[in-house]
DNA sequence: TCATCTCTTTACAACGTTGTATCCAACGTT
DNA sequence: AACGTTGGATACAACGTTGTAAAGAGATGA
């Protein structure tokens, strides 16, 4: 029903493929048949297939991009930046959501191809990267977010460590002497949680404070549950910190609001930094201090490495690194 | 380099149709011959070309979710349910960022085809219905969120007015007698601070409370800033309101923000309910009465319009109205 | 035995593009 | 005058799949 290259071609009184070639912007076609073609083109609405020509060319114009949760404010900022990013080269992001759990990535690595897609933006949660790697059909890929090793793929991410300690560093400045860590997680494939601890731990030592174990508490996921839960652990303890940094904004969030309603205040018996600097703590009661990693430009950067990626796969795989900067808000007064 | 069907028929010995009718579950196959294909199949690991197929039957499997902005919560969430919801039917859903401008939407709804959808869900903000259906191209669309009059498509909503006046009622129910609202927009496409509206207004004169429009406060946008804005601006009136009603969540976390910082206690000084339920208003200090609209039905409901409007266009539109309930929290005492 | 019916399988032609090879005309060079 | 070069346009064959029509093999009924 829609029209087809058939339809302008009959109409321009050309040829299909010198309105193909007219579509492509090739070069050798004659001003006059050009105009010609364009104002065929213009009067018939004509769309190209995208079908037809990924079958013909075997390129989608569909990238993928495969994030832990939507719901979660960091994700879902960064999606939309990097749907913005994507538009600017016309490519369409499909976005897809694993939940964190390891089949799911797995079936998404492997099976993606069903989707056709030029190529695919993955943070993992559950999978490390040698399973990353095995599964792969060659279909070009950036990491996105925290991973040591030199992996199979680009890579675009913030020196977690280095970010860590300095909002941990900055806590000590304030004069406390018994900061707490929320988020740590035991499962190897958790780079994030043990990339911010060792960051903590490091802060720790500079700064010559003891590294109180009871003072590390573990949280299953990165909700605000869990930081809830994880203060009320914290506020439990025979001698109760005086300062937390929790390892995403959430934690934090969930944190302040067990101090709140403790009693508590907030910076004054426990000064609370979180990470990410998503809105809500920007808004929340006091504000937030927060790591606010450069959002936006790793959009940019991971687009960028995608892009040459899938023009030509040979080069060896690169690590990129995006600036972070400590945002000091009312929980550390 | 991807095996297909061509390869898959030469290791079975059968034809390219046999193997076509093996994965398309076609009946008259002689059980050996399917078994012998389906062998070939496994061995292969053969996997169907999407843009072929697509290419011959016009089907993608793809749907397009078009929301006016990732980032807020209430679309995040909303989203995740629909990707949730589509994979039942093994679809994959394609997600578009309007950012509530009129020229993005009217795009979407014009140029959508280039991506060959099957359907299209839509959450309008700034199109009216008629502009909706002058641009369709015939793809079957479900549109969410509000609207009154009988647009061109189906339509997937809670009752707005009631749930506002549900809300406002609530308030009045705990003696406050000056009860603002914040979220009022004059645009006439601006549907959901229209319902809102009216059904504050609804419930004040149920109460037999004055309408004063100095209460009834203006936002931009629906965020956190305009809610904090907006009740400063509140706050400066001569005789300041004992409640707030947001027309939705986040509105109401940055009033309270605001709130809290002026020195105002809430739930004691100022009242404060919400609209959404979205994650941040159960964990914010204090916590935030709101509406809980039955999200996961809305979604459920959505994927199951389509897929029947995807199957046969005739019918006339449908309206279908999801349950919402009133969760009253500690920003209400 | 012949015609008819069902089951199983197949050949062929599309779907809308684009790459390759080719062709024609006009031009400049030897 | 014969030749190569260049710009401009075209015919044809693919890409991998599925709908259509039809052919072959048995089985059923007259």
């Amino acid at each position: 029903m829609p029209p087809g290259l058939k339809d302008v071609a009959a109409l321009a009184g050309v040829s299909i493929k010198t309105v193909s070639n007219v579509v492509n912007g090739y070069l050798h076609v004659a001003p006059d048949t050009r105009a010609r073609v364009q104002g065929a083109i213009d009067q018939l609405g004509y769309k190209p297939n995208v079908a037809a020509r990924q079958l013909r060319s075997g390129r989608s114009g569909v990238i993928a991009l495969a994030l832990p949760e939507l719901q979660s404010p960091y994700f879902a900022e960064l999606a939309g930046l990097i749907v913005q990013a994507a538009e600017r080269r016309s490519w369409t992001v499909l976005i897809d959501q694993t939940d964190g759990q390891a089949d799911r990535e797995r079936n998404l690595v492997a099976g993606l191809r069903r989707h056709a897609i030029d190529g695919l933006i993955f943070s993992p949660l559950a999978l490390t990267g040698e399973e990353l790697t095995s599964g792969g059909d060659g279909t070009p890929m950036v990491l996105l977010g925290e991973r040591v090793s030199a992996g199979p793929a680009d890579h675009v991410a913030i020196d977690n460590t280095a970010a860590a300690a300095d909002a941990t560093r900055h806590l000590a400045g304030l004069g406390r002497r018994r900061i707490a860590a929320i988020g740590a997680q035991d499962r190897p494939s958790a780079m994030t949680a043990h990339l911010r601890l060792a960051g903590y731990r490091r802060a720790l030592a500079e700064a010559g404070l003891p590294d109180d174990p009871a003072l590390v508490v573990p949280a299953e996921s990165f909700h605000r549950a869990d930081g809830a839960a994880a203060m009320e652990r914290l506020l439990a303890l025979p001698d109760p910190p005086d300062a937390v940094f929790c390892f995403n904004d959430l934690l934090a969030l969930g944190a302040l609001r067990t101090l709140l309603r403790s009693g508590r205040t907030v910076p004054g018996d426990v000064a609370v930094a979180g990470f990410d600097d998503v809105e809500d703590g920007r808004f929340s009661t006091p504000t937030l201090t927060t790591i606010a990693p450069d959002a936006a430009r790793i959009a940019e950067l991971t687009i960028d490495l995608l892009a040459e990626r899938i023009g030509q796969t040979a080069e060896p795989p690169r690590e990129v690194w995006v600036q972070h900067r400590l945002i000091t808000r009312e929980s550390t007064g």
